[in-house]
DNA sequence: CGTCTATTTGAATGTACTCAAAAGCGGTGG
DNA sequence: CCACCGCTTTTGAGTACATTCAAATAGACG
């Protein structure tokens, strides 16, 4: 069993590689670990890499002038994080991306992302398809936003992510869901109740 | 001028294709001239086909069970269009798409978008590159959603979007922001009456 | 044990919705 | 060309959903 299998065995559900596609893959990987509640980029640093989770749990977060924090994403095992405006636009990143827990990733750097689409352009697919369900995600998660009340963004958001719910706060939570702390401990209090 | 040549040059904006790859490219589209208030797409049926928008504007949207309607997106000139969940895994339609105005078209259905990527992988780049953007697009929309409240956020898209703004009614825009189209009119009444 | 942060509770307030009715506007047929 | 129809927009009253602020309680961590 090889630290790398994982990755490996996550990209060859979409895309085949050869024994060297492989190799020159991971050598443009840097294993990092990293604490729990550690800050790994923050707003206005310049991020410059993409990092798939090997193990733990991420969370990225933006801060609007008032200072109101709102989750942008939790990101799990077999997961991949970045402020991926910034990211690929090279800019400097207007997001915050903090461990939830423990967590080990690999980063892949913008000049090496760069060089690994160019040397291998099956990873053109791979990304493809990894934005592609991204996107569909992200344009469910603006259609639930607009459409359901609170209470109904928390039911569902513990029914599709129950491993995620069960490790971040309830502020986290409220924040992802662009509510109070509040207003997200009266709708647990409720839902106690109605059952 | 010839009617591929716009299509042919947004593409060139991301991949240089050769003039054997473009024949073939154009060789696998269908143009289609559409009225205006015309349902192209409804809920349920199959989603075979990605649209590039020629000319006009079209708009996708959802019900849900009580019949409200949600404006998912707006599509101009240049855009391309479908119910992209759909389209991808191949399932019935969960959106409506209708022209705004009289509209133009050319359709890639999805076995003919499978075959180009297959013939010319370096539409995957391409399409990794449209779907890149319309995940970072699709992302802010949803902070902003969270963080804004419903004037901040008509009054981002009049910013953004003036060209949609003066061609959808209102109503269209407040299913698009989340909001009545009651409250945008009050809104509406506000700024008039603040500036 | 003490400190810091998260969570709960409550009152007052603000934001947005519902329902109903009236006014405006575009298209169609006589 | 005008009258009518259907849909959009406006207006208003009453209500529901969600926030703010403050204070008390509970939990996590050194």
């Amino acid at each position: 069993m090889e630290i790398h299998d994982a990755i490996l065995k996550s990209i060859a559900k979409h895309i085949v590689l050869t024994k060297e596609e492989q190799d020159y893959f991971i050598s443009l990987l840097v294993y990092k670990e990293i604490p729990k509640k550690t800050t790994v980029l923050a707003e206005g640093q310049s991020c410059n890499q993409l990092s798939y989770i090997h193990s733990g749990a991420l969370r990225s977060y933006c801060l609007d002038e008032k200072g109101k924090e709102s989750t942008i994403m939790f990101a799990m095992t077999d997961w991949w994080l970045t402020d991926m405006y910034c990211f690929l636009n090279e800019k400097p990143a207007i997001t915050f991306i903090e461990t939830i827990e423990e967590s080990s990733v690999f980063n892949l750097s913008k000049v090496n992302f760069d060089h690994l689409l160019t040397a291998i352009p099956k990873f053109e697919r791979f990304f493809r398809i990894l934005m592609q369900n991204a996107y569909t995600r992200e344009q469910l998660r603006s259609i639930e936003n607009l459409t359901l009340n609170a209470e109904e963004r928390y039911a569902r958001f513990i029914n599709k992510y129950p491993h995620i719910a069960s490790n971040v706060t309830q502020k986290q939570i409220a924040s992802y869901l662009g509510i109070t702390p509040e207003f997200l401990s009266l709708i647990r209090k409720k839902q106690l109740r109605d059952k």
